[in-house]
RNA sequence: CGGGAUGUAGCGCAGUUGGUAGCGCACUACGUUCGGGACGUAGGGGUCGUCCGUUCGAGUCGGAUCAUCCCGACCA
């Protein structure tokens, strides 16, 4: 196992990208740094988003939709969060195309230039505020609590399927407060909403904590953050939540009259996740055979294969096998019946097996004979065989140990990749062979610097939840005192 | 935008000293198969990334250009 992860990782990379192809997720698309995602990887897309929704919906949210062309302008009111997505803005600077007059094809009409250029978000935050500015004038008004799914573009210099494409599908949730102390609190609800689905639905276990100032959301006074550790060891950012004090408010300009009477900037939080998820979730579960579903986000949890000789014989399983769908369903589960006459059943096997589909069902005459089905789990690749009678009771406590097992698993490899590292010679040493390294330090932007510039190393988050040592101790780098130590990793 | 590599069938690749393009998978048809990615036979599929040059002749040599991937800087 421990060979195993090695292996993979010196080459992860491709075992990756090997892995979205076969199992037939997403590809890339024609357009620069884009991908396509394929219907397989849209259900499991889908799944996530129709169960963040609730969690939205269940901490007071509601959605709501902005547009996708920014105005210059509104763009560039927030200093800092200019200078932090200036470098990767797509801009819409004309509005017509015509025949070109040498006949070459179709070229720009100089004509048709716009005169303000519009800006393809990178994201909402500034015309959302623009839009909030009209929404509120009294504290009634407050809070607005609202959610957004949508696409937004990054012009990323390089670019990585589902990591990082220069266009990804997202959420981004904008909330506006009467008080300081209310944002706050939102930052911190909705981090922990995304703690609770990444461990109970991704099966993903993520440490949440606070981002140090060099690697905050531009124009943030504090970012919350669940890190995640991949299967080679290094740390993927899964989600972001933003407390953003009154920047926004103060730019554009959104102000509220107080139960007393005076005029008061507003609080803001923004917080998203994306179709990252879908990578972390492949990389973080993923085996040689393929991906590794957890049940609570499978789009499909139960697939039963049949195995015949002839028609009458696959007839007959079938007959069983919906029958047993219908009870398996009644409980909740989704299941697919895989009845393809022009495939053999190994090939099958190994199709769904890629797929991450987190139990099978075989059943052949044999089978049939006997009132038995052979049950297969994806997480151990065991396989039993089991009384069909009340079967669908034993599926449902299988999917539930599934869910727990890919877990634990995930969990226990990280805890073993977690250790404390107090001296700067084993710092170095240790940081590259895919470790996450708890360490003092000083809490200055300039250490964190010199330390990524020696070793690729970030502070991946200040932990707030698991990892928590506060005690005194000397920083790793620059042997300042430091009151608390936090995790260090290379990042994705 | 710096450093490296690669562009040949849907995908993955081979192609020698320049001589008119091939392999595996996939695809189509028929037959035999079917409890862990079947096999046989017969087929279909290509302006060799693009442009210019050298040559009787270029996938192959030279130049330019475009694109993609990897490593940096940037990032959910």
């Amino acid at each position: 196992m421990a060979d195993q992860i090695t292996k993979r990782s010196e080459n992860y990379s491709q075992w990756y990208s090997d892995l979205v192809m076969k199992a037939d997720l997403a590809e890339q698309s024609a357009v620069r740094g884009c991908m396509v995602i394929k219907p397989y990887g849209y259900a499991i897309w889908e799944k996530m988003q129709r169960t963040l929704d609730d969690m939205f919906k269940a901490t007071g949210h509601t959605n709501a939709y902005f547009p996708l062309f920014i105005p210059k302008s509104f763009f560039s009111k927030e200093a800092e969060h200019v200078a932090g997505f200036a470098k990767e803005c797509a801009v819409v600077t004309h509005h017509r195309l015509m025949n070109d007059p040498e006949g070459k094809g179709v070229v720009v009409d100089p004509a048709a230039k716009l005169e303000e250029e519009l800006i393809v978000r990178p994201t909402s935050e500034t015309i959302i505020w623009s839009t909030y500015k009209n929404w509120i004038t009294s504290w009634r008004d407050l809070p607005i609590l609202c959610n957004q799914w949508a696409n937004v573009v990054r012009w990323e210099m390089r670019t990585r399927l589902f990591l990082r494409t220069a266009e990804f599908l997202w959420q981004e949730g904008h909330t506006a407060h009467a008080t300081s102390q209310e944002a706050i609190e939102e930052t911190q609800r909705m981090v922990q909403v995304y703690a609770d689905f990444a461990r109970n639905f991704l099966a993903l276990p993520v440490i949440v904590g606070h981002k140090s100032p060099n690697e905050r959301f531009a124009g943030a006074l504090d970012t919350m953050t669940i890190e995640a550790m991949m299967q080679d060891g290094k740390a993927l950012q899964a989600g972001t939540s933003h407390f953003l004090g009154q920047n926004f408010a103060k730019s554009f300009d959104v102000m509220y009259t107080s139960k007393e009477g005076k005029q008061e900037y507003v609080w803001a939080t923004s917080w998203g996740v994306s179709t990252r998820l879908m990578g972390a979730l492949i990389m973080a579960h993923g085996d040689d055979n393929g991906l590794v579903l957890p049940p609570a986000l499978a789009p499909i949890q139960v697939v039963m294969v049949p195995i015949f000789k002839t028609a009458e014989e696959h007839e007959a399983i079938l007959d069983k096998m919906y029958e047993l769908k219908k009870a398996l369903e009644a409980k909740g589960h989704s299941v697919k019946i895989d009845d393809r006459d022009t495939l053999r059943p190994g090939f099958k096997f190994a199709e769904w097996e890629l797929k991450g589909v987190p139990v099978r069902l075989a059943m052949g005459p044999r089978d049939l004979a006997a009132g038995t089905v052979e049950v297969h789990r994806r997480d151990t690749l065991e396989k039993k065989t089991m009384e069909l009678a009340g079967l669908e009771n034993s599926i449902e406590g299988l999917l539930d140990d599934i869910q727990a097992n890919i877990y634990k698993k995930a969990f226990d490899f990280r805890e073993s990749r977690v250790e404390k590292c107090d001296s700067w010679e084993e710092f170095k040493e240790k940081i590259g062979t895919g470790k996450f390294l708890l360490c003092h330090w000083d809490g200055t932007p300039e250490t964190e610097q010199a330390i990524k510039d020696a070793t690729k190393a970030t502070i991946r988050c200040i932990p707030e939840d698991s990892f928590v040592c506060e005690e005194e101790g000397k920083d790793i780098f620059s042997g300042k005192p430091s009151s608390r130590r936090v995790v260090f990793g290379i990042a994705y």
